[in-house]
DNA sequence: TTGACATGGTAAATCGATTAACCATATGGT
DNA sequence: ACCATATGGTTAATCGATTTACCATGTCAA
């Protein structure tokens, strides 16, 4: 590998000269001729400058860790991209982490802390993670800001506007002509589902709908959970015309079940699910979805990490407004 | 952050003594007490060793990227879980990353290795990839193996038994009584599609069924894919009785597309998908999917880095042996 | 008693990049 | 003519862990 003092060398300078030339130095006193030697050194060279060297001096990894329950979630992906874009720009780096190491007590994230590979975290907890359980991250002068889920706490957060997603899935049913709606929901301890439900809860009364608790199930967000919602709320029958399904994943099960009891998917129950995901369109009828600006909090979660800063902020990414895609599984009731 | 020389401050020893004792250099020469003495101060400071110091001196940084086309593929879950595992055991770290990075030109990998940030790679390179793309990655002395994709070439591969997999999936068909047998496939551009292709004619061959080229598609992985797959399908009528699917993704597209038609899913068509991946227990009807050794896939392709080693090796992950789950897709004909 | 070897360590160099602290020469103002 | 200040650099220290090359003592055999 090719390192500083070759490139200095090539360009007849002290590698302190090269050093300061090549990181853009401000301050730098050089002339210009001087300036392009080094440049054209290094880049016939392709000098790339080794980051344990540079890591070691600076004692900052221009590293930080996305941690995520579940990377195979679609919903991750555009969360990713902003949070790529973002940190590209910022000459960060980023890796992927998956939450459930973080839980076992193989402890991937101390590790990495520890060892100085990671500069901050950004963090989604898994569903049903409690304030109390992140009491350990704390104390560290590390930058954490946990994403999607928490909403206060001694921790900085950055969630999304989860009660308009669900509100604009609530007027689209509503101005379907529908007035019996039920939400399939996230576990009760899991902050965004509580977000999710209270959204549901006022979006109904903005529309002078009545609430009924049967309606509303909080089992959780797999396909499994879908599932089991629908078998739950069959108890309480008449089912409600229309349904918002808090997660799109979820959506599956939902749509599963209905299938299996020979209902039909928009005629006897509409659906709505938050996230906009590729295989929204993939099922059958292509389920109508609320899309969320995960681009935006990734990026503003990278933001919020590389600006450090001790004080702690809460945050709600608004902008864009939730977007509401209509596909095939909504209609007018009846 | 406490460091090498706190430790040995504490238990009275040099740095040099300390660095042996914690590393578990087997040549070390010390008492037993001072052992124990190191080993207490470092587990009373909580001692981590720093990276960028220990990698620095080492010219080695103890990771591997694992590089796949699209981290959100479920497929990818399991190869990630046994990767780890494996990664783990041998004390090693793995950074995550999206081949569409690789792809454009501010070329993630590239910068990795050059800023010796990484030992070696995993990359499973997007569909459509051809051997000369890589071409410029031949020449680097790091570690890399290709999975799940390529089979030959001048770099190191591993791939599963495709060929095996669609062999089960057509056994459990013709068991069933199916005679009439079409193959949803992936692009001819893509070695693992070409491969389940060969798979499943040598199948139909075996099992002394006609191939029926108009049968065949080839129009990729995706669900929209599988969609236009049945579009593409009907034009050459009869369909025919059941449909072996490459892949899960595209599984989605099929059946969606079948039920647009007011087909019935097993009754007029059967369906068996290749990889066994959550949402195939969450359609409707559930999938049945024959599973591949993507955990042994991904311990094996860590193994390969991990051993370095410069001759090029290629392999097949063989065991256990692909596994038909049956669901409710698959019925004898009519 | 002396040389050889084992025992239990230590000192110092090294990896590559950054940066604080200098230094020589030129230029300008008074 | 001479001090002050630019200009255009250079030297050397430093980050933390590893590793090569040593160095005291102690022990044992001849």
């Amino acid at each position: 590998m090719v390192k500083l003092t070759d490139v200095a060398a090539l360009a007849g300078v002290s590698a302190s000269a090269a050093s300061r030339v090549l990181s853009g130095d401000a301050t730098v006193r050089v002339s210009e001729a001087t300036r392009m030697r080094v440049l054209e050194a290094a880049r016939q060279l392709d000098y790339v400058p080794n980051h344990a060297g540079r890591s070691l001096r600076t004692s900052r990894s221009s590293t930080i860790a996305l941690v995520v329950p579940d990377v195979t979630s679609a919903v991750f992906a555009e969360l990713a991209n902003g949070a790529d874009q973002e940190a590209a720009s910022r000459g960060l780096a980023i890796v992927l982490g998956r939450a459930e190491r973080v839980r076992d007590d193989d402890d991937w994230l101390r590790r990495m802390l520890g060892e100085s590979r990671i500069d901050g975290v950004i963090l989604q907890v898994p569903e049903g993670t409690q304030p109390e359980d992140l009491a350990s991250m704390v104390e560290r002068e590390t930058p954490i800001v946990i994403i999607n889920s928490l909403d206060d706490g001694p921790l900085s957060t950055i969630v999304l506007d989860d009660a308009a997603g669900i509100s604009t899935a609530v007027n689209h049913l509503h101005s379907l002509g529908h007035e019996r709606l039920g939400l399939v929901g996230g576990l009760a301890s899991n902050a965004t589902a509580r977000r999710r439900e209270a959204g549901f809860r006022s979006a109904l009364q903005a529309s002078g709908l009545p609430v009924r608790e049967e309606w509303i199930t909080r089992l959780g967000y797999t396909g499994a959970d879908g599932r089991a919602a629908i078998e739950l709320l069959e108890k309480s029958a008449p089912l409600p015309t229309a349904l918002v399904v808090a997660n799109l994943n979820a959506a599956l099960g939902v749509l599963a079940a209905i299938h299996a009891r020979a209902l039909r998917v928009p005629s006897d129950v509409s659906i709505v699910a938050l996230h906009d995901v590729w295989y929204a369109d993939a099922t059958w009828p292509p389920i109508t979805t609320v899309r969320m600006p995960l681009r935006q909090l990734g990026a503003a979660a990278v933001a919020r990490v590389a600006e450090g800063g001790q004080q702690v902020t809460h945050m709600t990414i608004r902008s864009p407004e939730p977007l509401l895609v209509i596909r095939q599984s909504t209609a007018a009731p009846g």
